[in-house]
Order: structure tokens, then C-alpha cells, then sequence
DNA sequence: TGTACATCAGTGAACGCGCGTTCACTGATGTAC
DNA sequence: TGTACATCAGTGAACGCGCGTTCACTGATGTAC
């Protein structure tokens, strides 16, 4: 008996997946301002109101697609980190690592990197649940940076920022802890390298660098370089 | 006679600022991709179809507003840059009072600066008119590099950048040259700024970092300093 | 095991919307003699 | 200065499109006895 309602709640949820593997298609193809139920029930060759008994709105499985992306996201920061981590890098090496798997799923995703990190799409605010999945690549960057701490291989820095704490506790207990002096604005340096790898890819996603590099990967490499230069980061060159 | 036809072609003149002033008010309005030229033509009290005298689609509607959003980007950028020169700002706080005027910009006119630097809007290519104005800010930040290493106020980079030339010939160029040793990796540093600058603009705007800073100008702050490190560049503190 | 009923999945038509663009048109503004 | 013609600005209706969402409906799947 259990079964049997176990057969339609399995049937149930493999109809949602089937609906976000055809949305993350749609969304590969056609962007995310573009996207539109019609066209994902199209794909599946549904009835567009079919959708709805699944998804109570477009803008439901926009979040969907978002914590599913800041996932994606996240993941692959995490297994760029432990691969790196596992051949014995040092954290510089760590966070080049961890940059350049960034870079590489934003280029082979490039729809969902807008819809992560570009404009907001008109008429969607992100609810909550897109917060939580948003800081896992975060989560990485402060590990690695603690680490570097803990190793003593982080260059402390020649000027410390002045004015104490600019980030939040809730950043702080996320990052899992602020070390002591002279380490102790890593946290706020740390953002830097969030920043810079965020900007560095949207710039180049988006076009902006088209033309003004040589070859485009060692660019981006370089850019790391320079960013981690500035948060202490010993990065391996050459 | 020629008097009359300049009178028809000035208020021609007239027409297309006023269409453009509306078309800017529509875009800080509701975004760029929901800019429409119905819109723009009710905002007016014209006809739709009667803007089609004046521009041949709404791309080209879109590609003026590119244009002008990046020259008014670039403007802010040198005018913040001319005052800190007036006031006898080092470099390090010539390039702090170009990002503080960017940013300025940036919060004045958030559906500009995601027009520019957001995601590409679907099914527009942004044609070549709109590449040189785009340069205007990378202008700005390469000029105040450049002086630095002519005042010798850029301190010398700890590690080089391995490898030569990353950025192509046409970017020397923009740049006005590429300095000796130990400063001849000074153009690629300062594609950091460009990138780190805009990253961290863009990262506030769209919404990233709400919740992760006690005071938002000053974190903003605190990241150019980050990056200005990063290149050499002796920003003030405290 | 079989029957009566309730729940759920999916349909297809419809509503109302706004969009970009085209086109034949009416007047007004300019030009040539 | 006045008249005949050409150019241009702006109109309003129309085309064709796709969208999100609602709703009454038909069958199929499950449940209770």
C-alpha cells in the first residue's frame, strides 16, 4: 500500500527533475530573462498548466534554478580545493586551483553564471533560500585562506586595513573563526579574492576583455596572481 | 533658408535627446531588458511608430544608451581622478577617489551600471561603436598607474608575473606604453583594478554582499585597498 | 477480491497583456521658380 | 510675393507573436470497506 503511494510520489518527483533538467536547458540556450514555462513544457511536450502542479510560478523555478546553480557552483569550488589538497598544494596553489574550476564551469555554463552572478533578472527577488547555497564558494576561499594562516605560508600583510571588524559576525561564524594579529583582517581580505573571481570571470563572460588579452587563461591566471598578492596568498608562477 | 532647415533639422535634434532623456528615465526605471519602445514613445506622448524616424530599432535605442553610459562611467572617473590631481592626492588616493566616484555613480544609476556591466542583454550584440567608450575607464586607471611608477611612488612588485605580454598590443596602446623593469608587468596589474573594481560595484549592487558588511563604503574601501596592494599602489589609511 | 468513492495528473481553451515593426495616410514644413 | 511641388513628421490601425496564469474538464491512480 505504502508502496504503491511510494510509486506515484517517485513518479511525482521524476517529473520534477524532468521539469529542471528541460529549465536548465532552456536556460543554457536562451538565458535567463528568456526562459519561460511555455517553452520548458513545450520541451517536455506537456501543457504549459501542467507545470503548475508542480511549480506554484515561473518565479519558483527561477529560485530553483538558482540554488541549484550556487550549488553547481559551490561543488565544484569544494572538489577543485580537495583535489589540490589531496596532491599536497599549498594553499596559494589551493586557491589557484579553486579559481581556475570556477572559471572552467562558469565557461561551460555560461547562462547560469548570469543568472548567479549577473544582473538581477527583472521582477525576481531572490527569496531566502537562494542565501545559504550563495555562500558555499565563500565557505572555500575562507578555508583556504585560514589555512594559510594556520601554516604559517600566509605573508602577513605589509599594510594591516585600518578600523577593526567591517565584516559581519554572520560572515565570521560562516568563515568558522577570525585569527589573531597580524591576521587579523584576513576575513575582509579574503572578500577580495570572492571579488576578484567573481569579476574577473563576469568580465571575460560578459565580453569586456575581448580584445585585450593574449591568451585568456593565463590572463585570468595572472589576474588571480595579482589579486592574491594582495591578500598574501603565495601563489606557484611560472 | 538655410536658417529654416536648420530650425527643422535642430528640432530634429531636439526630438532625439528627448527620446533618449526618456529612454534613460525608463531604463533607471524598470531595467534594460524590459525597456521598451512603447514605452518610451507613451513617456513622450507620441505614437510608437513614430520613433522609427529617429532610431531604426530599439537596438539602436539600446546601443545610444550604452554609449552614453559608458562615457558618463568614464567622465565620473576622470573627473574624480582631475579633482584628487587638483588637490595633490598621490596616486594611491588618486585611484581610492576614482573608485569612490565610480561606485557614487554606480548606486546613483544601479540600471545603468547593469546595462554596462551586467549581463549581456538577450539578443543584442553590442556593436562596435561601444568598444572605445568603453576604454575611457580603463584609461583613467592605467594613467594613474603609470604615474606612480614615473613619481616612483609604485612599490615594485614582490613577485613578478611570469611570462611577458599578457595584454595585446592594441591595450599598450590605450594605456600609453608599458614601463621598464621591474614595472613591466604594471599593464597586466592594473587589469586587477579595472576588474576588481567593477567586481566589487557590480558584487554590492546585485545584491552579494547584503548582510556581509558592517558599513558598506567602508568594506568597499577596504577591497580597493586589498587590490591596490595587489599592484603596488600606497592607498591612505585609517 | 471487488466495489464506491476520493485524490491527483494532465488537458486544452481562454483571458488579458505588451511587445517590435510595418504601412498607408494626413498635414505641416520647406524648396524652386 | 505667390504658387506648385517635394520632403518630412507624426498618426493610428494592424500583424503576428509569445507570455503567465486560470479554470472547468476527463481519466487514471490510489484508498477504504
Amino acid at each position: 500500500v505504502t508502496a504503491a503511494r511510494t510509486a506515484r510520489e517517485r513518479a511525482r518527483q521524476d517529473l520534477v527533475e524532468a521539469i529542471l533538467a528541460a529549465a536548465r536547458r532552456q536556460l543554457a540556450e536562451v538565458g535567463a530573462p528568456a526562459l519561460s514555462l511555455r517553452a520548458v513544457a513545450r520541451d517536455l511536450g506537456l501543457a504549459s498548466s501542467a507545470l503548475y502542479r508542480y511549480f506554484p510560478s515561473r518565479d519558483a523555478l527561477l529560485t530553483a534554478l538558482l540554488v541549484e546553480g550556487f550549488d553547481a557552483v559551490g561543488a565544484t569550488a569544494e572538489q577543485a580545493d580537495a583535489r589540490a589538497v589531496a596532491a599536497g598544494a599549498e594553499p596559494g596553489a589551493r586557491w589557484l586551483a579553486v579559481c581556475r574550476g570556477v572559471r572552467g564551469w562558469a565557461l561551460a555554463h555560461p547562462h547560469q553564471w548570469s543568472l548567479l552572478y549577473g544582473s538581477p533578472v527583472p521582477g525576481y527577488a531572490a527569496p531566502r533560500d537562494t542565501v545559504e547555497p550563495a555562500t558555499r564558494l565563500s565557505r572555500v576561499m575562507a578555508g583556504v585562506v585560514l589555512a594559510a594562516v594556520q601554516s604559517g605560508a600566509l605573508v602577513p600583510p605589509a599594510r594591516p586595513l585600518p578600523g577593526s571588524r567591517l565584516v559581519t559576525p554572520a560572515v565570521v561564524e560562516i568563515a568558522g573563526g577570525a585569527p589573531p594579529p597580524p591576521y587579523d583582517d584576513v576575513l575582509e581580505r579574503s572578500l577580495l579574492l570572492v571579488v576578484a573571481l567573481v569579476g574577473a570571470v563576469s568580465f571575460e563572460l560578459f565580453g569586456h576583455l575581448v580584445g585585450a588579452l593574449t591568451d585568456d587563461a593565463a590572463g585570468f591566471d595572472a589576474l588571480m596572481a595579482v589579486a592574491g598578492d594582495g591578500v598574501g596568498l603565495v601563489l606557484p608562477r611560472g
